[in-house]
DNA sequence: AACCACATACTTGTATGGGAGTAAAGGCTG
DNA sequence: CAGCCTTTACTCCCATACAAGTATGTGGTT
């Protein structure tokens, strides 16, 4: 059974539907193929079918649920297209980001940058998984906002809510100490101000990615779409 | 007054709605700010409120609209800071895509290509312009279909619906027949195997946006937000 | 004339009922 | 027993009614 959830009815229910059901697809508390159901859930958080109606359109629209007319709504499944189309978009657009920021790259950017590591490995040492996962998007909204382009990250943040439900899945089985060394790696082209050295860095980093996704897609297919 | 809708009652009216009012805002037919209500569009095209709001719904969820509760609906202004969010997620996505097509070009891909810019330099010469821009949408995506990621090219369309709005206007206003000569500089690098020359002449043809815009939000400043 | 209060006509948000379609269970027939 | 048909319960989709909030215009007061 999910997390329940307490409506505030002096604000629109709808959206507060939506928030939550988003939440829980993307933590796979809702697994891909889980069933969804206007009256059932409605019922449960005692409110009409109405506005959770608008949460699955919603959802749909942007490929987390599917609604199959008389039917049912389901969880979609992890598109293997999707994901690898957002890491992708996401190391294109990410190698161009650090690369415009090397030139940048001053003595108080990169104590930022370094602070941000300080957490991430005090995250790691106490096996706080979900933190890191949190801390990580931060050190790439960073970057991008530190580039002076913190709205491309929104972009890119939409775009991820495919590759979470990997992610999600990949933080719990894989070694993600590793991934420190990576976005040190990233800093160290920034601090010798070589565009080159931090897009590679910042290549390779987002490649670990298309490492991982085979052995997942192996070890749960019944996730992913066909 | 905008072009009328025929609604197929066989198929379900919600997602017909939504297709027409976004086609109706992507060509500024709707321009930013115009006013949407859901019991005028339902009486309008014969359908009740239900179906209409639940386009609303879906475009506001992309940006296209701003629902604002017990005020109105009204078609959003264009973000500047979203078209050069998208503007330049495609310079770092297409000369990637392009950079890797380069060691994969053989004559049939280059024939494909020239093909392609026959028909543009067709409806130029006719001044054409609708056609122009559905041709070049179709360059560009058959680009990442040949490099093997058609799927990413779908999910730049997606990004792009705040850009076309954009680009609609910049077509009727400026000179669009150098764009076919940006075109052929991209091919002329695929042909060379050369992907450093192909990056460069597609990075350099999606900066034409960012000379235009400025012009843009001068001449025309209230469809933009502020 | 300027300003405030109220009534009215809107807007979107939610609840509910009916319709059409699907799917699965049960009973009938061969 | 196997196969087909009917029934039944369920789904989403659309229409309608009601509720709550906003903007506007009108009337009276100051």
């Amino acid at each position: 059974m999910t997390a329940s959830i307490s409506i505030d009815f002096a604000q629109a229910t709808a959206p507060q539907v939506y928030d939550w059901l988003r939440a829980a697809i993307l933590s796979c508390e809702l697994p891909p193929g889980a069933r969804l159901s206007e009256t059932e859930i409605g019922n449960r958080i005692g409110v009409s079918r109405q506005p959770v109606r608008e949460a699955f359109i919603r959802l749909a629209s942007e490929g987390l649920a599917e609604v199959r007319p008389q039917r049912g709504t389901y969880v979609s499944g992890i598109s293997t297209s999707a994901v690898l189309s957002a890491r992708l978009i996401r190391e294109a657009v990410e190698s161009d980001l650090v690369r415009m920021l090397a030139p940048l790259a001053d003595d108080a950017l990169l104590q930022r940058l370094d602070a941000e590591i300080d957490q991430q490995r005090t995250a790691i040492d106490r096996h706080d998984v979900p933190t890191f996962v949190t801390l990580d998007d931060r050190f790439h909204r960073l970057l991008a906002e530190l580039a002076g382009h913190e709205a491309v990250w929104l972009v890119l943040d939409g775009l991820k809510s495919q590759m979470n439900r990997v992610r999600h899945i990949t933080a719990r089985t894989f070694d993600i100490s590793r991934l420190i060394g990576q976005h040190e790696a990233i800093i160290a082209g920034l601090r010798a101000h070589d565009p080159a050295q931090a897009e590679q860095a910042m290549r390779l980093h987002l490649r670990e990615l298309l490492n991982d996704l085979p052995e997942i897609e192996r070890s749960r297919p019944e996730i992913f779409l066909p």
